[in-house]
DNA sequence: GGAATGTGTCATCATTTGATGACATCATCA
DNA sequence: TGATGATGTCATCAAATGATGACACATTCC
């Protein structure tokens, strides 16, 4: 593998888990096992190895989080650290270089999947109940592999997602109060 | 004030505006007018600035979120920033000495009254889901205060608290799948 | 008055961090 | 062979940061 991949991959790996500032180019050199100056050969500098690595650690087309299996499927490959994308999430990113992809990743990822399907069943501010959805999940993803919350950290994938899925089926619009029809929400979760 | 009053109250709101690492000792000092260098005398070191900052903000004995008002009164009072416990709930902080006391906190403050009231309520696992609640909160809000989703960063007090709060609800153990009876919840949120 | 204690001011240190430039090494190709 | 460009190695810089100690000033108390 080159070593500009190597870069790559160990960056994404490493701001997934630490966040962006706590990780430091000499910390990506030495899992890399390059030598930290070639960021700047490469990437000319650490906001753009950023930037590049967002894009490493995409999985194919963005699919909707309420969609089966998916959750889970997200939260187990979060093990290892919260992930680039979900920490642009909560953290105040001060450079608008890193700030700005990130947030433009969220949107495309996660946030605008499940818009089309809150807008698609119909009620008041689809985008608002999306974010607002997506903000909750961020939450609990990171919390659980911050370990602040003891429990949370503990508990299996399978339970979590299941606590999860609740949480984001309640903004669906029949979840309401007075819109008391319950359409079709699949098979209940064991 | 004296000028360990003004740095505590300059420290509370740093840390809530930044987090811990994000805010530097000769930050504060500026914002209290205070030489830095009275931090050391006063506290020790910044981690001890931090924990003792941390009881600074305390509000009262600590209610349940889904206590009415409740939710909204803390999403408006974290319009200047997240604060310092709920930051701690999403972040990985390195030092012990400032992780094991913002953990703490986080149980006595949130975790712990909403526990209770799910414990009431009877189901399974009260514990784990009142984490999963809060650390859904404090994605909320963090996001909200962090400012990469715009649509809910734009949004209200209200409106998001009503959001939120259907959130919390889906949590409690009517809502499971299955379990179709709805105890009274109160009046419907407007 | 004078010691003692509390309080404020300043200079400075050691460390970390992102970034840069000089130089060596190697591969490709004419 | 020799030139060219890509790649790797190393030393070092400038800035930021937490921490420390020396010193001055004030207040209190005998």
């Amino acid at each position: 593998m080159t070593s500009r991949a190597r870069l790559l991959a160990a960056a994404a790996a490493l701001f997934g888990e630490q966040g962006y500032e706590r990780t430091t180019t000499r910390e990506i050199g030495e899992r890399a096992g390059v030598d930290p100056s070639l960021i700047a050969r490469y990437f000319d500098s650490k906001a753009g190895l950023y930037v590049a690595a967002l894009h490493e650690t995409d999985d194919g087309p963005p699919a909707d989080l309420l969609h089966p299996g998916r959750l889970a499927g997200v939260l187990s490959r979060l093990t290892n650290g919260p992930g680039p994308v979900l920490s642009a999430c909560v953290r105040r990113y001060d450079e608008p270089a890193v700030r700005l992809p990130a947030q433009q990743e969220l949107q495309r990822r996660l946030v605008g999947p499940l818009a089309e399907r809150y807008t698609a069943d119909g009620g008041d501010r689809p985008q608002l109940r999306a974010e607002v959805a997506v903000a909750a999940f961020a939450g609990v993803a990171l919390s659980r592999s911050a370990g602040a919350l003891e429990t949370l950290a503990a508990a299996g994938v399978e339970e979590v997602a299941e606590l999860v899925e609740l949480l984001l089926r309640a903004l669906t619009p029949p979840a309401y109060p007075g819109a008391g029809v319950r359409k079709g929400l699949g098979p209940a979760p064991t």
